[in-house]
DNA sequence: AAAGAATTCAACCGCAATTCA
DNA sequence: CTGAATTGCGGTTGAATTCTT
């Protein structure tokens, strides 16, 4: 016996949706919360399939969408966290709020696309930051996961040890309440291998930051090869805590976005052009693959 | 101004993943 | 544990709109 269809086709309107059914789909969505989208056309009066309902307010009606086109900001987002992850819409969306994921990916393959395509090679001369170089300068097909894969373990960097005059300048700033010159304290993670056998992508405990090249690494390209299964991750249960969140295997996605963003931030405080540079665009690669869903993080390429 | 071509994007479809009984 | 129900995702379609000749 194979599947039931998702509601019965007879009868029920399709195309554009009109004005009218919009108010009664928002009215009842109000009232009664999302969710139950099956029974949701019967109960609240609509002659459309739930699946259609579900689709008119996540992409159309929700009150957080954001109108108007996408920005350059945006539009280099969406690039960096293609190269990065593919064509994993709704993962791309996540991370452009008001933002949805059919919206991201008619732009891609309306907008987007064509641009990468024609992209000349940059020259040596061009200043791009590194996300940009990767971003333009790899075929689009590159990556191709259709679905996230969820793994039970995550790749993280190791960050440096604290550099001393990012440590002067972190008690001089110590009172300072303002969020726009705050300085935050250096995150302190330290790599523990559960056997000692298997390498850490860092170069093992208390690994200084002067001896680690960043700049070696191209995480996406670590990510989708053989060689993210050889390389163990932090497996305590405390990845680093650092201002007032603290990275657990428990932390939310949102969670991991501010750690990292915040280790960015006090990164560029110390360290030269280059290193701040490759440090930032690591970690700002590294956050876009972070997500827990109950616990268990995904990331792309590591399973 | 009209016709055809090109583009855009909302909506649909099928399948996979997840949840539930 | 199993199978059905539900949800979510990415690919595709086609009507509406804009552009070009």
């Amino acid at each position: 016996m194979g599947r039931s269809p998702c509601c019965a086709k007879v009868g029920l309107n399709r195309g554009a949706w009109t004005a009218q059914e919009d108010r009664i789909l928002v009215d009842y969505i109000r009232a009664h919360g999302e969710g139950g989208w099956r029974n949701l056309p019967k109960k609240a009066g609509l002659k459309r399939c739930g699946k259609s309902c579900r689709l008119r307010w996540l992409n159309y009606l929700r009150p957080d969408i954001k109108r108007g086109n996408i920005t350059a900001d945006e539009e280099e987002l969406i690039i960096r966290l293609h190269n990065l992850l593919g064509n994993r819409w709704s993962l791309i969306a996540g991370r452009l709020p008001g933002r949805t994921d059919n919206e991201i990916k008619n732009y891609w393959n309306t907008i987007v696309s064509k641009k990468v395509k024609h992209q000349p090679k940059p020259s040596k001369e061009t200043k791009l930051t590194k996300s940009k170089v990767i971003a333009m300068s790899r075929p689009a097909t590159q990556v191709v996961r259709t679905k996230a894969l969820k793994c039970s373990r995550v790749l993280f960097l190791n960050p440096p040890q604290a550099r001393p005059q990012v440590m002067q300048q972190q008690q001089h700033h110590q009172a300072d309440t303002d969020p726009a010159t705050q300085t935050n304290a250096m995150p302190v993670v330290k790599s523990k291998n559960a056997d000692g056998k298997v390498p850490c992508l860092s170069g093992g405990e208390d690994h200084l930051a002067t001896d680690f090249d960043f700049s070696e690494i191209d995480l996406s390209e670590f990510l989708n090869s053989d060689l993210s299964d050889k390389f163990r991750c932090f497996d305590g249960c405390n990845y680093g805590s650092y201002n007032n969140t603290s990275l657990t295997s428990n932390s939310t996605s949102e969670q991991a976005m501010m750690f990292s963003e915040e280790m960015v931030q006090s990164w560029n405080l110390g360290g030269c052009a280059q290193d701040q540079a490759n440090v930032g665009s690591n970690v700002q690669s590294l956050s876009p693959l972070l997500d827990c869903n109950k616990g268990e993080w995904l990331a792309s390429g590591v399973i």
